[in-house]
RNA sequence: GUGAUUGUAGCUCAGUUGGUUAGAGCGCCGGAUUGUGGUUCCGGAGGUCGCGGGUUCGAGCCCCGUCUUUCACCCCA
């Protein structure tokens, strides 16, 4: 005999854990429907050709691979061992559990290229699995919550992401949250116009780190990565964004104009920006918190567009949703030029934020409204005909199944949260009338069927 | 992947420089109360001290390995 453990960065789930998860579903889901967006799934194991090179290096090595099955080993050569893990593991491992659903979900547009109605909107919860070091916030688990529209590069698709991240965080009531928005181009641009085109991407990991580890680390890291003195210098109207006050998002957008003029690219960006907040103002969303910040970068290599990140403030959760536009995603499977704007839910993350500010309506998703305690056989056949009933009326009720001490049942009650109780006994055979008791104040009166299922429909 | 950190009853934690039979609170089960709970009182069950190896007359405590937890880096939901 040995103890059950569960797998690093897993975990179960309770009843009382999952009411909470659920209530994040489906009002994720609900905001998605309204929205327009349709559901679809995937499998959680994709070839690992169709995951490898998405998600840069980096990504590819936090993929959990799947080895065959069978003798995995039965083609492997000395030759092969000797070559290193990065040449032996195609050779025993084909499959691989998805890392996101944004990549799967380009692989089901390609696949289905002929039968779908462009542009094509759809949502997806599913788990992902990465081989990451578990923290705080980070799990090798966990589920994510994905809207993507791919078929058009209208900007009014990011607008509705905007929207839609209101919507969800409203709903949960995460009252107090930032939604950052940013735009590749305009990353693009900043390397253009210091005089280091081509390599936003090493530009954009270092000025990523700017809130967190300061001015200073970011200019060694930059000098480190073997960018110029000159170039670093040209960077510093980067750093008079949001140091002071948050200001409005049309002074940093004219601020940006000033400064990234000299770039094409840049002045496309930031025109889509403006364009989108515009869009977003029209549709009269009150209360708007979008926060444009020229630092964000986000990792995921194929972002082309707009990205988008939302923190909750006052706890020390990493980001609780991430997305943005990508232009070629699709290309890697051989469909170039669909164009694709995506937001992703992180629900554990969620749940963690709501755990700690303790949001969670005491009554989300509650379970059996009444428990029916029979002292006796004969009760019991007074007790199945009512049971029917309130179930009829959509009451969710149980019976207690043994016949114990009604000490026992009750405390049963208390255990399950179950808000009201029905006594059947000699008595209530006798009269037909029933004995409802309140759990919360202990009140209790003789009630008839009808009554019953009036007072708690 | 790099560097730290944690593990004793269902839960939260004590456990002396290595020394007999490892404790507490809460929870759980039973009773006081054979048709009425969340209060009180009484009684009871429950531990291969994460796992494997080593040092020692003797290990919960020391050493090594391993798994797990938490955290920083990296990256991200």
């Amino acid at each position: 005999m040995q103890k059950p453990t569960l797998p690093k960065g897993t975990r179960d789930f309770g009843p009382e854990q999952m009411r909470k998860r659920l209530f994040i579903f489906d009002t994720i889901r609900q905001t998605f429907r309204r929205f327009g967006f349709q559901p679809i799934e995937t499998p959680s194991l994709e070839n690992l050709s169709t995951l490898t090179g998405k998600y840069g290096e980096e990504g590819d090595q936090l993929l959990f691979k799947i080895l065959n099955s069978g003798d995995f080993a039965a083609g492997v050569t000395e030759l092969d061992l000797a070559s290193g893990s990065k040449k032996l593991t195609p050779k025993i491992a084909e499959k691989g559990l998805r890392y996101d659903l944004t990549v799967p979900f380009a692989r089901y547009v390609v696949m289905n290229r002929n039968s779908l109605t462009l542009p094509f909107k759809r949502y997806q919860m599913q788990p992902v699995w990465r081989a990451d070091r578990p923290q705080k916030g980070r799990y090798r688990e966990f589920y994510q919550c994905d809207a993507d529209v791919v078929g058009t590069d209208s900007l009014l698709c990011e607008a509705e992401i905007v929207l839609m991240i209101h919507e969800v965080f409203r709903n949960l009531t995460i009252q107090d949250f930032t939604l950052k928005i940013n735009n590749r181009k305009i990353l693009a641009g900043i390397a253009e116009v210091i005089g280091a085109p081509g390599q936003e991407g090493t530009l954009s990991v270092a000025i990523d780190k700017l809130d967190k580890i300061g001015k200073e680390k970011v200019l060694n890291e930059l000098q480190e990565r073997g960018f110029s003195d000159e170039t670093i210098a040209s960077l510093e109207p980067l750093f008079l964004f949001g140091v002071s006050e948050p200001t409005e998002p049309n002074q940093i957008l004219d601020q940006l104009k000033n400064w990234l003029s000299a770039s094409d690219t840049a002045r496309q960006g930031i025109a889509e920006l403006e364009e989108t907040l515009q869009l977003v103002n029209q549709y009269g969303l009150s209360d708007s918190t979008v926060e444009i910040d020229p630092t964000l970068a986000r990792g995921l290599s194929y972002y082309t567009g707009a990205i988008f990140e939302v923190k909750a403030n006052g706890v020390s959760i990493g980001s609780v949703s991430g997305g943005g536009r990508y232009d070629n995603l699709t290309g890697a499977f051989g469909m170039p030029g669909l164009s694709g704007v995506g937001i992703s839910f992180g629900v554990d993350r969620i749940y963690d934020v709501m755990e700690e500010l303790n949001l969670f309506p005491a009554d989300a998703g509650q379970g059996t409204q009444v428990l029916i305690i029979p002292f006796d056989t004969e009760a019991r056949s007074v007790a199945l005909p009512v049971l029917r009933q309130l179930r009829t009326a959509a009451i969710a009720a149980e019976m207690y199944p043994d016949l114990s001490k009604v000490k026992k049942m009750l405390d049963y009650a208390n255990a399950k949260n179950i808000p009201f109780v029905v006594l059947i006994g000699s008595a209530e055979v006798q009269t037909g009338v029933l004995s409802l008791k309140n759990m919360l104040t202990g009140e209790q009166l003789k009630v008839t069927t009808d009554e019953l299922i009036q007072r708690l429909g």
